[in-house]
DNA sequence: CTGAAAGCGCTTACAG
DNA sequence: CTGAAAGCGCTTACAG
């Protein structure tokens, strides 16, 4: 059986394929009449259009790109899933499919294939960006619309949004500096991250407007892994001797800290105050339940996916940025 | 500035556009002077394929649906996460892209327009499967390959992965059997998805090899979200009372159970057993922390990742499955 | 209100 | 080893 094409569903009613296509789009008024016999030889046909031709002729694909972190950090991370759920639920409504894309850039080449490979897109969201960040990079290259999640390096040119990690991490250590806490450390992500970097600089702010020092020793870098988190603060607490408190990047390496504290018979939070950000469904169900940072995961995700489709649709050309306002959750942790 | 395509570079050349796309792909031997030349024209003009008309063209997409569960689902449920990792892992590798597809079946129509607005796939992985599934109908009509991951209504006809559910079930409630408990709660999952089906026969056929009796008013359906555990659990056991032991569909509802028995003031082991199905980090970092049957999720995904690709690519025809063993995961709650 | 035709940018069978 | 040309299945500017 032959396929069946806007051709043949054409010949069928005895109009043109223009006619048909016009009926089917509504982009033209084509009379009631002939759109109903079109519209029954489409049902007697079963007739698809192929997406693929009509993508090729107007140029537009309503295909939007998620570029994601490593399947690693995804099978670990509660937070991408809200973020995915946020994306999804507002490009669904506006009628946009997301392509997902796991980064792969750790274990192989940087000139990854696949960037070249891609599919089609009309525009593209980028999570956690790098410093120097080839995705970004690429993208713009390809003069694709993009909206980074989280902030990039280059904030003048980019549309973004992300939480104020800086006045979220700034409101932690101050929390902690106020409850006493002197020496506290910063299990941070890996350096490559700008949200690393945004959340250091809330940290020294903290310190520095209460005037009290800290130690560079007191920060460390590590993959957002529970198991390194784990691993790597064992090794850091044998040369922080007595601090009192712990911030982490995020909720999953707290769960490997506190996993570590617990082996250590550091109780929590009577010799260690721990506090996280994300604000994830583990922190709650975490005994001791974990003092968190919530940073609108959820909404990240949605505004980043409205303020795209604006993009792609032209009602929004000049760079911007929302700032999502963060909020301190206390439990028992802290 | 004029977009560069094939028959720029060609031009540039002095050759023809299928020289340059016979040298790009391969597909035929180009002189090497040739090809460095054209390979050379591709640098300098920054020259990009157009994947969609090479899409229409070769009649091939390189990319695969992966329809997924509702987002409110997709939020709580780290289950997704593994599978996704194994999914994405396997198909990166395989050089095929992801479309991801949350549901909103529950929300809007059966006939839900996505369904033919949908970007063309070389094949479709379909997720934790209706009864009369909609979305397998739909794939099927169209006769794009599919593979399900779980278990499909019409088992002969469809490539599908899933757990030994039923067995892993079986496993449980044995366990819970031979540890003497009579009176046992199936928080199940929502009637609508196989899941559910075999999850009862495991724990129907327990009772029976057991020569015990059950109750339908022990199997109770909820849907998969921890409040509706929560909510509906406390329901429940106003009408079962004494019951000793509670399984549940998936780690997510648990939790809901959990945190329903703590505020009834009923003890988790002492009082009362509770075991779950997922092994997701939560069962974890849950306290106390949760029996759960292990159903290699990730395994799952990667192989119906790879057995999309065989049968996308014809190396396997004849509709077949792969059934994971599941591995039950003692930890305190029971 | 509708049609004929060009165009989107590739791939590939046909021919030499 | 390479080219000319048809074809993939749509959309849309041009024309009437």
């Amino acid at each position: 059986m032959k396929k069946v094409t806007i051709e043949t569903v054409a010949q069928k009613v005895g109009v043109s394929a223009a006619t048909v296509s016009y009926a089917l789009s509504g982009k033209r008024k084509i009379s009631q009449e002939v759109t109903d016999r079109i519209l029954q030889a489409v049902e007697e046909l079963d007739y698809r259009p192929s997406i693929t031709a009509r993508n090729l002729a107007s140029n537009k694909t309503w295909t939007v790109g998620l570029y994601a972190s490593p399947t690693q950090n995804i099978r670990e991370d509660y937070f991408f899933n809200n973020i995915l759920a946020g994306v999804l639920d507002v490009l669904h409504e506006r009628k946009y499919q997301v392509h997902l894309y796991a980064d792969y850039l750790n274990e192989k080449s940087r000139n990854h294939p696949d960037l070249n490979l891609t599919q089609p897109i009309d525009g593209a969201l980028i999570m956690n960006p790098r410093i120097n960040d080839v995705y970004i990079d690429h993208i713009r290259q390809r003069s694709i619309p993009y909206v980074v999640i989280g902030t990039p390096e280059e904030r003048d040119d980019s549309f973004y949004v992300d939480a104020d990690v800086t006045a979220g991490y700034y409101a932690i250590v101050n929390y902690l500096l106020k409850k006493g806490h002197r020496k506290i450390i910063l299990m941070n992500g890996s350096v490559e991250y700008t949200q690393s970097e945004k959340r250091k600089t809330g940290y020294m702010m903290a310190y520095r407007d209460n005037a009290l020092q800290y130690s560079e020793h007191w920060i460390v870098n590590v993959p957002m892994l529970e198991e390194e988190g784990y691993r790597v603060f064992l090794k850091t607490i044998k040369n922080v001797p007595d601090f009192t408190a712990v911030v982490t990047f995020n909720d999953t390496i707290a769960v490997g800290v506190l996993r570590a504290l617990k082996e250590s018979n550091l109780h929590v939070p009577s010799k260690v105050a721990v506090v996280s950000a994300g604000n994830t469904m583990i922190t709650r169900i975490h005994s001791p339940a974990i003092t968190s940072l919530d940073m609108g995961s959820y909404e990240i995700g949605a505004k980043a996916a409205e303020l795209l489709v604006d993009v792609i649709e032209k009602r929004r050309i000049q760079p911007s940025h929302e700032i999502i306002q963060t909020r301190l959750v206390e439990r028992e942790s802290s």
